[in-house]
Formats: C-alpha cells, structure tokens, sequence
DNA sequence: CACTTGACCTGTCCGC
DNA sequence: TGCGGACAGGTCAAGT
C-alpha cells in the first residue's frame, strides 16, 4: 500500500486540508502503535495548530505549532483521513472508501476547532504515530540511516549508481526495496521500474549492464511522478486523505497483472516469489538473472 | 559482515 | 456455508 506516492499524495491533501487547524482533541488508546502518555499528548497537542505536513520517505511530518511533530509510517493498511463538516458520515458523493468514521480500525482520532476531523485508521496495526519535538525527527534511527529522496533534483544517475553498489552482489530487486539504498520504493513501483528497464529482478546489480542501470534511474522517477500524478494506486486498502482511491493501478504495466498480456510484447505477465514478495514480470521482456 | 527469513496484525480470498 | 491455509503494498530483529 503506501510507498512514496501513495504517501506523497497523502501529504497534499493534508497540507491543503489540515494546515492551520487547532487541536482542541484526540482520541487513542493503541499504547504500541502510539506510545506517548497523555501527559505530553495534553501538553503538546491539545492547543496546538498545524503548521506544516512533511513527507521523508514514507513517513509522514505533521508539525505543530508548539514545536513537536506528529511522525507518522502508514505502513502496509494505514490511512491518514480528514472528514469535514462538508462529508461528514457516510454516502457522501465521490464515494469514500472508508464510510462512517471513526470505524473499526480508527487507532486515534484528532478533532479540530471547527468541527472536523483527522482519522488515522490501521487494520493490520502495523503503522504507527509518535510525538516528538521537531528537532528530534532527524536523530531518529530510520532517518540516520534512510537513503535519497529519488524526486529531488540531487538524485543524479551518478547518486543512484553508487548507492545501487553498496548492495551489487544482491538481486536488484531487494536493493531497490532496501530504504537504505533509495527511499520511498515499495513492492509495486520496483517491479513497475524493472519492467520499465527489461531488468530481471533477480538480475545482480553488478551483472546489470550500465546503459540498464541508467534506464532503470529513468524509470524509476517515471513510475514515481506518474502515480503521484494518478493519485498512487489503489490496490485494497490505500485512500488519500479525502477517503478516495487512487487510480495507477489501471496504467500500471506488470503489477497486479498477472497472466495478462504484457503491453510491450504480448507475452502472459507471469507473478512469482523475489526477496519474499509476489513479484510480477515479463518472462520475454526480462528474460533472464543477467541481461 | 552481508544477506535472507520470520514476526508483527487483521482481513480476505481460494480450494476442499 | 464452513474451515484451513496462503497471501497482502513495510520494516525490524533474528537467523544463516
């Protein structure tokens, strides 16, 4: 579910919806999924407006206006869902996937000055929100360590081929995955930018020749801006922060499209297991480990 | 050390 | 219809 751009359209919404909203309430009770007391929640929370929604990799900023943030990682099923006075309930028009709120999965809820609210819901329970203050977010472990944005102006070839390198004698496809290595690329956008290069996903990154390597640092600022522009995809449990389902699984090339025909050739797409994931490829297209 | 596998949870789908 | 098992987009800890 969300990568990076089904969590970068996440943002926007937010960023239009929620900045300079004032808190004057939360509801949680998921002491694993959000471990601050409540001594802290009343302290920096309550009162405070939003000021910003940041985005690094798949974890999303919401930074308030008493200098904490309210980190969040969607993880697999997350959703970050606003509900106005406007599509308050159910059988609202353009068809919420979400329905009534709060819902079974809703893990904590903020209610604002004017009335609306910010739900983050979570079926599996594996996404989680903490507070902290601003200053703090960049000492975080995961942020230590996590590599390049691949939508900054930075991420030149030469960046993506060095960080490919630290990990060439793995399969490209668990390197792509590896947060470390580039941030932001899930389960569907690797095996989208490896159809896109005719790479196979097992092909070592030291076999691959350069001109393929160079195809898949093109691809995967493709596959990325498309979604983002789609709205990120939809597979069961993503919506943005309106409720609504994104739409790039319907221009998506290989994922989900198991025996389909593949668009380039026609061949069957065929789904088998790389780096424990259900990965999609072209068995013409990506014919072999090395290529 | 580098890399792979299992665990974290709940829900759904598929075959018997 | 009911039940067991496999599977689901992410990440970390534990294992090889």
């Amino acid at each position: 579910m969300p990568e990076l751009p089904e969590v970068e359209t996440v943002r926007i919404g937010l960023a239009r919806l929620v900045i300079g909203k004032k808190i004057v309430g939360i509801m949680f009770d998921w002491p694993k999924g959000f471990p601050n007391s409540k001594s802290d929640v009343d302290a920096f929370i309550i009162g405070a407006s939003i000021k910003d929604v940041r985005r690094r990799a798949k974890v999303l900023l919401i930074d308030l206006t008493t200098g904490y943030t309210l980190v969040t990682h969607l993880k697999m099923t997350g959703q970050l869902v606003f509900r106005g006075l406007e599509n308050f309930g159910a059988g609202h028009p353009n068809e919420s996937l979400v329905g009534l709120l709060p819902n079974k999965s809703t893990r904590v809820t903020l209610s604002f000055f004017d009335g609306s609210h910010l739900y983050f819901n979570d079926q599996r329970k594996f996404g989680w929100m903490k507070l902290l203050p601003t200053g703090e977010v960049q000492y975080m472990a995961f942020m230590q360590k996590v590599g390049p944005e691949p939508l900054e102006d930075s991420f030149t070839f030469s960046v993506f081929e060095s960080q490919m390198m630290r990990r060439k004698n793995s399969g490209v496809k668990a390197v792509l995955l590896d947060q470390t290595v580039l941030a932001g690329i899930g389960n569907i956008y690797a095996d989208e930018a490896l159809w896109g290069a005719k790479i196979h996903p097992e092909a070592k990154v030291s076999a691959i020749p350069k001109v393929r390597l160079r195809k898949l640092h093109y691809e995967i600022i493709y596959v990325l801006k498309l979604s983002i522009e789609k709205g990120g995809s939809t597979d069961r449990n993503y919506v943005n922060a309106e409720g609504k389902r994104g739409s790039y699984i319907d221009f998506a090339r290989v994922f989900r499209r198991e025996n389909l025909p593949c668009p380039h050739c026609g061949t069957t797409i065929i789904k088998t297991r790389v780096a424990g994931r259900g990965t999609h490829t072209c068995p013409k297209c990506q014919p072999c480990r090395i290529n």
